[in-house]
RNA sequence: GCACCCAUAGCUCAGCUGGAUAGAGCGCUGCCCUCCGAAGGCAGAGGUCGAUGGUUCGAAUCCAUCUGGGUGCACCA
C-alpha cells in the first residue's frame, strides 16, 4: 500500500469533515488534490495542494483553507506537524513509528511490497524486438528488447496480465532474399563458387545454416530452378533464424509468450476479415493519394489503390492497404495482427519500435481505434539509437567491415545484468550512449556497479551476522531505528510503491532505474556516517537487539533493491569482486 | 514542404497527471582518509530550463509561433 496515497485519503476525509462542519462549501471536486513528497526535505515528509487547488471554485483564501485543514489533520496520531506554507502549501511532518512501520511491512512483505494494483488484473499487450527473421539481433534492437522486457515486468508488477509477444515478419521479400542467400550457402556446401550480390545477405551467420541444409536434404536442391525449393528453404530458413533469435533473447533472459506469424496472416483469410472489419465502418475506399508536397519521388504517378481512411482516426494521410497490383501493402497484415490482438480481448496495447519507425505510429494508432471502436488504447514506445563506445572513443559499426556489433556480442563482452541495467539509464525516447568499458567500472558513475554494490554489501553484514552468531528469526525492535540518516532511508523505502505506480502509468521503467540508484546512495550514505558515527554501524558488539534492528533496515533495504533489479531482470551479485 | 521526437550546469542526463530556492553523476575548487566499514567521504562554485508570447494563484512541465538537432514521408518491410 502507497502511504501517500494513504495520507491523500486522510486529507480528503479532513476536507470531507470540514464541508460537513460548514468549514468549506459543498460539491467541491477534489480530483486535483494531490499529496506529495516536496522537492526539498526541509519542507517536510509530504506536501499537499488542497488549499491552493480549492481555493477558487470555493471563493476561499487558500490560507484559510490550509489552516483549518491543518488543524484537522493534526488531530491524526500519524502525522506528527502540520504547518502552512507559502501561498497555502500544507507541509506535513510524519512520525517516526509511521517510518518504522513501512520497515515492518517491508520484512513482512518481502518482494511484494511494492506490488501495485494499478493494473486491476486488465490484459495487456506488450510487443517487443519484432526483427526480421533474417539474422542475428544487433544492438540496435537489444534496447528495445530490453526496454520492453522490462516494461513487460513492470507491469506485471503493477497488476496487469500481461502477454509478451514477437511478431515474426516471415511474410515479406525479406524472407525470399533469407532464402536465396541460404541457398548460395547450401551450394557453397557443396564445394561450389559462390557470389553473393546486392540484394542477398552475405553473412557468415548463413554458413552453418547452409551446411545443416546439406545435412538435411543432400543435394536435392542443387541445380534445380528457384521454383522447387523456394518455399522449402524459406520455411527451413526462417525457423533457422528464429531459433537464433530465441538464444539471443534467453542470453538476455527474455522469454516471449507469444511468437506471432505474419505469415500465418495469408492464404487463412484474416487480413481479408479485418479489411472487411474496416469496411464495414466505412474506412476503406478506392482512391488516388495525394503526391508528398516538397520532396517528390522521382518515380511518382497517380495510381488508383485500395486504402484505409485512417485520417478518420487521427493519421495525416490515407493509407493504402493494396498494391496497384492487387497483392496487400505491408500495412495490411499489421492491421490483421492488431486486429486479432483487439480480438484476444486485449484492453491494452503496447508496441515497443525502434525510433526510425516513427512515421508509422499514427496510421498503427488509427487503425487500433477503428478496429477497436476507440475502446483498446495502443501505446507506442520508441527507443532511441545506441551509441556504442569503447573507452571512451566512438566504435564505428559497418556490416561491410565486419564490426557489426550484435546481441550477443555485447552481452558476451558485459554480461546480461550490466547490458539490462545500462539500457535503462536513459529514457526510451533519449539516445543513449553505451560504452563496453564504462559500464563494467566500479566506481560511482556506473550506476549498475552502484547499485549492485549496496545490495553487496548488505550481504556482507548478513555474512558478518552470521559469523557472529545473531539470531535474526527474532522479531526486531525497530524503534531502535530512530537516528536521521536511518530515517531517511527508511523515507525512500516508502516512496517505492508510489513510483512503480507512477511508472507503470507513465510506461517508463527507466524511472525504476534511476530510483535503485537514488535507493542506493541513500544506503551508500548511511553506511558512509558509519566511518564517523560507530553508532550508524549495522553490527553493534555487544547488543544484539539494536544489531537485529539495524540489520533489519538492511534487510529492508535489500528486499527493494532486489525487487527492483527483478523488474529491470538484472539478477542482483552476492558480492562484488 | 509535412509529421513525430528532442533542446535543462562545462559534459552526460533526471525532473512526479502544473507546485515552493530546478536536481544527480562526471569535471572543477577546498578540506578529510594512509590499522579499526574510504573500489572513497564532506563542503562549495557553476543555470535567462533553446527564443518570444499566452493560459494560471503558480510553468522546465500545458498552448501558439519561431530557432536549432534527430527520424520518417505512395506502389519496400
Amino acid at each position: 500500500m502507497n502511504l501517500f496515497s494513504d495520507i491523500r485519503t486522510t486529507v480528503l476525509s479532513a476536507l470531507e469533515a470540514m464541508q460537513s462542519e460548514g468549514a468549506l462549501p459543498a460539491g467541491l471536486d477534489f480530483a486535483n488534490v494531490t499529496v506529495e513528497p516536496p522537492r526539498d526535505a526541509s519542507h517536510g515528509d509530504m506536501a499537499s495542494n488542497a488549499a491552493m487547488v480549492l481555493a477558487k471554485p470555493a471563493a476561499m483564501n487558500p490560507r484559510v483553507i490550509a489552516e483549518a485543514l491543518a488543524a484537522h489533520l493534526t488531530a491524526d496520531p500519524r502525522i506528527e506537524s502540520v504547518e502552512v506554507a507559502g501561498p497555502g502549501f500544507l507541509n506535513m511532518r510524519l512520525s517516526v513509528t509511521l517510518w518504522q512501520g513501512v520497515l515492518a511491512k517491508i520484512l513482512d512483505q518481502g518482494a511484494d511490497f511494492g506490488r501495485a494494483d494499478t493494473g486491476q488484473g486488465k490484459k495487456v499487450n506488450v510487443e517487443y524486438v519484432s526483427a526480421n527473421p533474417t539474422g542475428p539481433l544487433h544492438v540496435g534492437h537489444t534496447r528495445g528488447a530490453v526496454f520492453g522486457d522490462a516494461l513487460a515486468s513492470l507491469l506485471d508488477y503493477a497488476g496487469y496480465a500481461v502477454t509478451r509477444e514477437y511478431y515474426i515478419n516471415d511474410g515479406g521479400a525479406q524472407v525470399d532474399v533469407l532464402a536465396r542467400s541460404v541457398y548460395l550457402r547450401y551450394q557453397e556446401a557443396h564445394g561450389q563458387e559462390v557470389a553473393f550480390e546486392d540484394g542477398t545477405y552475405p553473412g557468415d551467420y548463413l554458413i552453418p545454416v547452409g551446411k545443416a541444409l546439406k545435412e538435411k536434404v543432400g543435394d536435392a536442391y542443387l541445380g534445380k530452378p528457384e521454383s522447387e525449393w523456394l518455399l522449402e528453404i524459406r520455411e527451413y530458413a526462417t525457423e533457422a533464424m528464429m531459433d537464433l533469435i530465441r538464444a539471443d533473447l534467453a542470453s538476455l533472459g527474455i522469454k516471449m509468450d507469444v511468437f506471432y506469424s505474419e505469415k500465418s496472416l495469408y492464404g487463412t483469410g484474416r487480413i481479408e476479415a479485418a479489411i472487411a472489419a474496416l469496411k464495414d465502418k466505412g474506412l476503406i475506399y478506392e482512391g488516388v493519394l495525394e503526391p508528398p508536397k516538397g520532396k517528390k519521388p522521382e518515380d511518382w504517378e497517380p495510381r488508383e489503390q485500395t486504402l484505409f481512411k485512417s485520417t478518420a482516426h487521427g493519421d495525416d494521410v490515407d493509407r493504402p492497404v493494396m498494391k496497384s497490383d492487387g497483392a496487400w501493402t505491408y500495412f495490411a497484415p499489421d492491421i490483421a495482427y492488431h486486429y486479432d490482438k483487439v480480438m484476444r480481448g486485449f484492453d491494452m496495447l503496447i508496441d515497443v519500435f525502434g525510433a526510425d519507425h516513427g512515421g508509422y505510429v499514427k496510421r498503427m494508432k488509427a487503425a487500433v481505434s477503428a478496429l477497436s471502436d476507440g475502446k483498446v488504447p495502443l501505446d507506442v514506445k520508441l527507443t532511441q539509437l545506441v551509441k556504442l563506445y569503447k573507452n571512451g572513443e566512438p566504435f564505428k559499426m559497418s556490416k561491410r567491415a565486419g564490426t557489426f556489433v550484435t546481441l550477443r556480442d555485447v552481452v558476451d563482452q558485459v554480461g546480461p545484468g550490466a547490458t539490462r541495467f545500462h539500457m535503462l539509464t536513459r529514457k526510451n525516447d533519449a539516445p543513449l550512449d553505451f560504452d563496453f568499458d564504462k559500464v563494467l567500472e566500479q566506481s560511482k558513475d556506473n550506476p549498475v556497479f552502484y547499485v549492485q554494490y549496496a545490495n553487496a554489501r548488505v550481504n556482507s553484514v548478513l555474512r558478518k551476522a552470521e559469523a557472529a552468531g545473531l539470531d535474526l528469526s527474532a522479531a526486531p525492535d525497530l524503534s531502535q531505528i530512530n537516528h536521521e540518516a536511518e530515517i531517511n532511508v527508511a523515507k525512500k523505502l516508502a516512496e517505492w510503491p508510489r513510483l512503480v505506480e507512477l511508472a507503470a502509468r507513465t510506461n517508463e521503467p527507466h524511472r525504476i532505474a534511476f530510483y535503485l540508484f537514488d535507493l542506493a546512495s541513500e544506503f551508500h550514505a548511511l553506511w558512509n556516517r558509519g566511518n564517523d558515527l560507530p553508532e550508524l554501524r549495522f553490527l553493534q558488539d555487544g547488543e544484539d537487539a539494536t544489531s537485529v534492528a539495524k540489520i533489519a533496515l538492511a534487510r529492508s533495504v535489500q528486499v527493494v533493491i532486489c525487487a527492483g533489479l527483478g523488474i529491470l531482470g538484472v539478477e542482483p551479485v552476492e558480492e562484488m569482486r
